[in-house]
DNA sequence: AAGACGGGGAG
DNA sequence: CTCCCAGTCTT
């Protein structure tokens, strides 16, 4: 069998075993191209069972482009909580703005215009071409270079940005006539279920017969990659403060700034710390720490003993954090006159902003967007 | 080209 | 526990 052979093979058994297993995903069930998007933006980095649940949600919630073009962002966030990549939320949003603007809220279909929506590259745009448009264009992520690299024995680390060229100018050489839309989908498919990173189900593969990895008996070991870095490790010491008075019940939190990590969440009130030779910071000293700067978050606040450990890991940072009980000792007067402050002079994009803060009962909880590791911190308390 | 950017599942 | 997953934006 000739390279030519091997790629009709390929295109025409995939697509029959896609037709007979493809699985019914809520975004399958009708072709809107707002749907595939949002679908698609949900998916990277995110597996299929954790993404449906949010689909669902975020599309009652948000029914058309224009729905969440118009959306305050913190209810978009809060859509998105528990998702990890929070940028992929707050780039949706601004991309539904430009296609309600630019494109009448109809999801554009010509190359250059999906490519410059805020968080659309290379993959994105070609799947919502292909899936949505059924657009020749190649789609190519993790499941397809996996499927690829072993299919025909590619042995260039995945990692790299010319890997991935190569990989859609292949791809673009499968794709049969008129069938771009259930191809892409087979291709992930087939990664997603049969020829899976760790023991791939070689005998329900359909086309397994002329698979070159498993005729060299090598698929286990592809595709190569570049293993990342580990996560540097931070600890920081975070308050829980209690309110009284008027406060009384409620949970002090705070904004994270515009741009960077968990870009305008919230959180509790914390400090990093010197990592230790120890690594753990000893309570007295961690809860004086904490006591000393929680005046700039425009509270005095008495330390009341530990509450319990955290661990968050980012793909490039591991969280150790200590958290410890505070009681508001005076009613804020530095949090109002911010307030006024923040009112009289509009200025919002200023860079070095005072960071919101606010005190929460347990019921608004549902109006704020907490990542998850604080989420669980919060939760814990009001069970108490 | 390299680093920033979350969170969950499998073994 | 450890290992694995891997798109887009920014620098």
């Amino acid at each position: 069998m000739n390279q030519t052979e091997q790629k009709k093979y390929f295109s025409q058994h995939l697509l029959e075993w896609y037709m007979q297993n493809k699985r019914d995903l809520p975004w399958r069930r009708h072709r809107n191209p707002y749907y595939i998007w949002v679908s698609e933006i949900m998916l990277q980095q995110t597996r299929v069972d954790t993404v449906i649940p949010y689909f669902n949600r975020f599309i009652e919630r948000f029914p058309t482009v224009e729905d969440l073009a118009d959306a305050p962002e913190q209810d978009v966030l809060k859509c998105w909580e528990g998702l990890g990549y929070y940028s992929r939320a707050r780039n949706l949003q601004a991309a539904a703005k430009q296609v309600k603007e630019l494109h009448g809220g109809q999801v554009p279909d010509d190359k250059q215009a999906v490519f410059a929506l805020k968080g659309v590259g290379p993959y994105t745009a070609g799947a919502v071409l292909s899936i949505a448009f059924n657009k020749p264009e190649p789609a190519v992520d993790g499941n397809v270079m996996r499927v690829l690299s072993r299919y025909f024995l590619i042995e260039e680390d995945i990692m790299k940005g010319s890997t991935r060229s190569y990989m859609e100018g292949l791809v673009a050489l499968l794709i049969p006539e008129g069938r771009a839309s259930d191809f892409s989908q087979a291709l992930m498919e087939l990664g997603a279920l049969v020829c899976t990173p760790k023991s791939p189900h070689c005998l329900t593969c359909p086309v397994m017969e002329h698979c070159a990895a498993r005729i060299e008996g090598v698929e286990e070991s592809l595709p190569i990659k570049t293993k990342a870095k580990p996560p540097r490790p931070e600890y920081r010491v975070v308050a829980l403060v209690e309110g009284t008075g008027e406060h009384a019940g409620k949970v002090l939190i705070r904004q994270r700034p515009q741009s960077g990590l968990l870009a305008r969440m919230w959180e509790l009130p914390h400090v990093q710390v010197p990592q230790t030779r120890s690594g753990r910071l000893p309570d007295e000293p961690a809860m004086d720490i904490l006591a000393g700067a929680l005046p700039e978050e425009g509270v005095t606040a008495r330390p009341e003993g530990y509450m319990m450990d955290a661990e968050h890991t980012f793909s490039h940072i591991h969280w150790n954090l200590q958290v410890y009980r505070y009681r508001e000792a005076s009613i804020p007067l530095a949090a109002e006159s911010r307030e006024v402050y923040m009112l009289e002079h509009e200025r919002a994009d200023e860079e070095a902003s005072v960071p919101q803060y606010r005190w929460i009962a347990e019921e608004d909880m549902a109006l704020y967007a907490f990542p998850n590791v604080f989420l669980k911190i919060i939760r814990e308390h009001f069970k108490r």
